[in-house]
DNA sequence: GTTGGCACTCATTAGAATCGAGTGCTAACG
DNA sequence: CGTTAGCACTCGATTCTAATGAGTGCCAAC
């Protein structure tokens, strides 16, 4: 009973002798450069063992039965499994990017201008190219964000544009359609009235509207509440995705391109997904782990992004389980950390 | 050599007699059908034409002389050129919407609700929907819209968001890091100076700005050049890209998928093909028509999207060269329509 | 415990035979 | 003269078989 509370069963599942853990690198790493089952000689003749193939191909049996490796069929060589994937990332894959890439990293935050919006999507973009992989980035959610200003601007006699201005830098609007005209003077004075009522509050706060029956009051409950409505598309999040077309260099089954695809094009889904990683403190969600069945032979590769302290954003990467885990490992974290720097640098005195 | 000038000849390449249109409309009818190059007698046993498999055999030599079919080889039945495609769309196809995608695009269009970039996102989802292809949705052009209003929010000491609501209810915000620490005040006053200043101009309007030396006047100048810097992203054009998924039900070659993936990723590369097409006068731009080497597999097909009758969006759907074409330019019709519409309905009486 | 040797497995490849969809040609027919 | 039935021919696709060889598991020897 000291350390050995694993399962039921006493097996030591997650430690492996030292030449079994290098075996099994041997084999995870071969098959991410081939893409195909890998034998025993293959491993033999690298470096991390130096044992012969006879030997290797015992213990392959021995990881085999533990559930690291399986084969497609008899007679051919060792694919891993997600759990010999998981073993690979937790144990073995210490991974640095290499010099040109940390270059492009540091090029691309030193040199990226303009909005947050397009600064996350143009991140989206660096993130697959470094990789070769789909990435997905998830802006800073703005429920915290509190109002700046609130404005009215009247677009036509019957339409006016709510716009809220937030802590953060971003911008809600809303458009009103009115059953009846208002004039360009109640439409100042309601504009004022709305900034006096809001400012400091967030989006989320429900608040109570006097609900007298004049003009300037009925339009601004309606501004109030279309403000606390929330778009019916992206749920305040903004998503990004960046280079969807890689997954179709990922497999070469076109039937998986098209599911993947379809499953990226529901952002939401996606960023649940990503949600539901973090929550269970993954930074690394290997086939079946995350527990999505069309995306059992993907991985993905999250990565928080801090404003103050918190995680509000993510970035994350999406690729097939045979993915380069060291590589995207590694450009998610140090990609994730400049985004943080880049936002909290942004935030750091920000006016709530 | 009696009719034996074949081709430096006014050969009457743009009229078919009515037994070889009927042939081709067979041929391609039936080839989006099953995808497989069609033989004589698939023809024969359809009802476009009511003669023998050899008679449709020798008009079909004659139709491949004139280019508007071709074989994959020797032995196998025919397929369509991208002259015969064309062929197709002038003469032959007239289609109209299944009911059921005219209920589901009405429905749509009496329910949906929301911002303008909302509505052209889900627009985006309806077209792919309807034809199983890839929309795309570019949102009319801001470049003619005026400013209604402009604002300037302090975040932080050194920054400042600069927020302009232009007459179609867009909006344009830019952030301004500064050198040194202004004032609430000063804001405030740069503010409704530059309110003052920009007001019913549009963002392409270069103007001068007075160069005294007091911060508030800096602030202003900043406020109004980077206003007229456009963002690095899209230029100023929305584009709304739906259904990227179809692509990969589209063709079955991963290659082919990797290629047009990439391409729809490049938005100004598709918004500049748009418009390019366009400016053609065409509808339709089939294979090597559009000139666009790595999308020659692939049609697309255009519809302008019209506010006051200018028109400043498109929407468009691509697919294979074998996609459904009746189908598809219905839809496009049909939705091009609609969507004008609605957003005439919105822009009708803007204050400028 | 490690290793070389060896028989065995089985997907993959290559080649040969066959099939058959579809053609082009020709002769007969109305 | 246009249309059609008939027929020989072509050639990709399919099927089958045999050969290949990468890789394994086992065992005896070191």
């Amino acid at each position: 009973m000291a350390r050995v509370a694993k399962q039921p069963t006493p097996l030591p599942t997650s430690d492996l002798d030292a030449r079994k853990a290098a075996i099994l690198e041997a084999v995870v790493a071969e098959h991410i450069d081939t893409a195909q089952p890998v034998g025993s000689t293959s491993v033999a003749h690298r470096d991390e063992v130096h044992v012969s193939s006879a030997t290797i191909r015992s213990e392959m049996v021995a990881l085999e039965r533990d559930g690291y490796l399986m084969q497609p069929h008899t007679s051919a060589g060792r694919v891993p499994t997600d759990k010999g994937y998981r073993y690979f990332v937790d144990h073995l894959s210490s991974g640095v990017l290499g010099p040109t890439q940390q270059h492009e990293v540091s090029d691309f935050f030193t040199s990226v201008r303009g909005e947050m919006e397009d600064i996350l999507e143009q991140t989206s973009g660096l993130l697959s190219n470094l990789t070769s992989l789909t990435s997905v980035v998830v802006g800073p959610s703005h429920a915290r964000a509190s109002i700046r200003t609130v404005q009215l601007v009247d677009l036509s006699p019957r339409r006016v544009l709510v716009v809220a201005v937030l802590s953060d830098g971003s911008i809600e609007k809303r458009t009103l359609e009115l059953d009846t005209e208002v004039s360009a003077l109640d439409v100042v004075e309601a504009s004022s009235q709305l900034d006096a009522l809001l400012l400091g509050t967030t989006l989320e706060q429900r608040l109570e509207v006097p609900s007298r029956d004049t003009s300037i009051a009925t339009l601004v409950r309606e501004a109030v509440s279309a403000l606390h409505t929330s778009t019916p598309t992206a749920d305040g999040d903004q998503v990004f995705i960046g280079g969807s077309s890689k997954v179709a260099g990922s497999f070469d089954q076109v039937e998986t391109v098209r599911k993947v695809l379809g499953i990226l094009e529901q952002g939401l889904v996606v960023v649940s997904l990503l949600q539901d990683i973090m929550n269970r403190g993954l930074s690394v969600a290997i086939g079946s782990e995350h527990g999505f069945a069309p995306l059992s032979s993907c991985a993905v590769i999250v990565a928080p992004v801090l404003v103050e302290n918190e995680s509000t954003g993510a970035i994350a990467l999406l690729g097939p389980t045979r993915m380069n885990y060291p590589e995207a490992m590694a450009a998610a974290e140090v990609v994730s950390r400049q985004l943080t720097k880049r936002l909290s640098s942004a935030s750091k005195d920000d006016r709530g």
